[in-house]
DNA sequence: TTAGGGTTAG
């Protein structure tokens, strides 16, 4: 072009970053002024993207205060494009300072801002503010907000948040959006309904590449290898191209259901079939699956071979540390926990393991000294915790502390109650709590569902088998002893058909109470 | 010529 104006320039300012080359759109940015043609709003918001995608903070503040400069800052386009690059950039606080700044808003302002604290694992505040715009504008949120806030109720694990959210996004519309089912999928799978999660992947027309992964990662976490694998293949035969995070899933899978070779297989196959190189998450998966089958040589040599990026090191270590504990191997344990203490990371975690790990061979002595080493040095190790969400409040756990948890008292005594009934029936405790006796083997991992880990919590005690729970709600009579333990049971597992159909059941005082059975 | 969303190992 002989004749070049602001609008020549920034025009390919964003042509390169669209093909994903935000470098060069910043070397433009500057080359520009000494053309003496300078930036106008355009420009700016397309340098500040530029640096979104770079997460360059650096740059992104000197653009900021050259916004300044030239009196743009209270331009809608450009403060949303600061917002985004702050966020991206991990500076929370100042994304929220341009926010506040800003006189007028709009739905793309807002669901930046919600999506800077969901990205940085904020996600209560984004449900604030998620709140805050509904109340305060007349604004209708759109399929963007929408996936943002699922993501929050996700990472925080809050079902009943994400619920509400869903039925929003079915009354709106967005519901055969495949951004906003996707993180449906996810979010029932991380709160713990993976059958609904199932259902909303099993509604998506034709799914593609995210949604396929988010279930194949979700059905990895609850243990589903088959499930899992099954779905990888369906995938590939529907000809759609897995990624890094599929196979992240599909190893995660193997290593959560003892399937080494296979789960080394896939790590072979990453390069050879598909073209992807395995990064160092890959390889930290896989030693993660070796050391849980206490293939712990092979894992340490593996490890070894690793270069994995500085923040990454502490997830090698503690994860290979983790195992040889569980195998009580000492020596890799030390050697794991010596690699762990240089990184500086999770101290407090490497010393917990590394004196469990003393412990669990007998060593006392070096028990007390890691426990006095702590002390010297002030390293105090968090206790790890559970909580369930029940209607609108949220009830905290502790391994072994039910004096902490409310209403813990009236747990315990029901699941007492409940274990004593159940021996009756036929129930023996075995290593994963109560095992039904009179099952064959298969009909036995129906009845070990997702109930039993939640009335677990804290409570070491595993009871409420799902697949009898179902069968005994089809024509159920009750008493009301029975009713009300119902009524209990309901609102600790929170399932919603026992909490719906309680309600509908008739009760009845005398022996024609039908859910003896299930005693 | 400009801004926002979903899947990720211990």
């Amino acid at each position: 072009m002989s004749d070049r104006n602001v609008v020549s320039w920034t025009a390919l300012m964003a042509g390169y970053i669209h093909i994903g080359l935000p470098k060069p759109a910043l070397q433009l940015f500057e080359k520009m002024p000494k053309t003496y043609i300078f930036p106008n709003p355009f420009t700016f918001a397309t340098a500040v993207n530029a640096c979104s995608f770079l997460s360059d903070l650096q740059t992104g503040r000197k653009i900021h205060a050259q916004i300044e400069i030239y009196g743009f800052q209270s331009n809608l386009v450009l403060c949303t494009s600061l917002i985004d690059m702050y966020g991206k950039s991990n500076y929370v606080d100042e994304s929220r300072r341009v926010f506040d700044s800003m006189e007028y808003k709009n739905v793309v302002s807002w669901t930046s801002m919600i999506s800077t604290y969901t990205q940085n694992a904020q996600g209560e505040d984004a449900l604030l503010l998620f709140r805050e715009f509904i109340k305060s504008t007349s604004n209708k949120p759109n399929q963007f907000m929408f996936a943002s806030v699922i993501n929050a109720c996700a990472s925080l694990g809050k079902l009943v948040a994400g619920k509400v959210t869903h039925s929003a996004v079915i009354r709106h519309g967005y519901n055969t959006n495949e951004v906003v089912e996707s993180a449906i999928v996810d979010m029932y799978a991380k709160c713990g309904l993976f059958e609904y999660s199932n259902k909303i992947f099993r509604q998506i027309q034709n799914p593609g590449l995210i949604p396929y992964t988010s279930m194949i990662v979700g059905a990895a976490k609850y243990g589903l290898a088959k499930f899992s694998l099954d779905l990888f293949q369906e995938m590939l035969e529907k000809g759609i191209r897995p990624n890094d995070v599929t196979f992240l899933g599909v190893l995660h899978a193997c290593s959560h259901s003892g399937l080494v070779d296979i789960g080394l297989e896939y790590l072979n196959s990453m390069h050879e079939k598909y073209g992807i190189s395995p990064d160092s998450k890959h390889y930290i998966c896989t030693v993660d699956m070796l050391g849980r089958t206490g293939r712990l040589d092979e894992a340490y040599q593996l490890a070894k071979t690793i270069p994995p990026e500085v923040q990454d090191r502490e997830i090698l270590w503690g994860s290979l540390l983790s195992s040889s504990r569980t195998h009580s191997r000492l020596d890799l344990a030390v050697e794991a926990s010596q690699r762990l203490i240089e990184t500086n990371q999770q101290l407090a975690t490497a010393y917990v393991t590394m004196s469990n790990t003393f412990a669990s061979v007998g060593n006392w002595e070096n028990v007390s000294r890691l426990r006095s080493e702590m002390k010297r040095n002030g390293i105090y190790k968090e206790p790890g915790c559970s909580w369930v969400e029940i209607k609108d409040r949220t009830y905290v756990f502790y391994a072994g502390d039910v004096k902490s948890c409310e209403r813990g008292n009236e747990v315990v005594n029901l699941l007492k109650e409940l274990e004593v009934r159940m021996k009756e029936r036929g129930y023996v405790r075995g290593r994963k709590g109560l095992v039904f006796v009179d099952v064959e083997e298969e009909a036995e991992e129906v009845i070990l569902g997702l109930h039993s880990e939640k009335l677990a919590l804290g409570f070491g005690l595993i009871c409420i088998p799902k697949g009898i729970t179902i069968r005994v709600m089809k024509n159920l009579r009750m008493c009301g002893d029975c009713h009300e333990a119902f009524k209990v049971i309901s609102e600790i597992v929170e399932r919603d058909f026992i909490v719906r159909d309680v309600n509908r059941f008739h009760h009845f005082r005398d022996g024609s109470c039908t859910c003896k059975d299930f005693w």
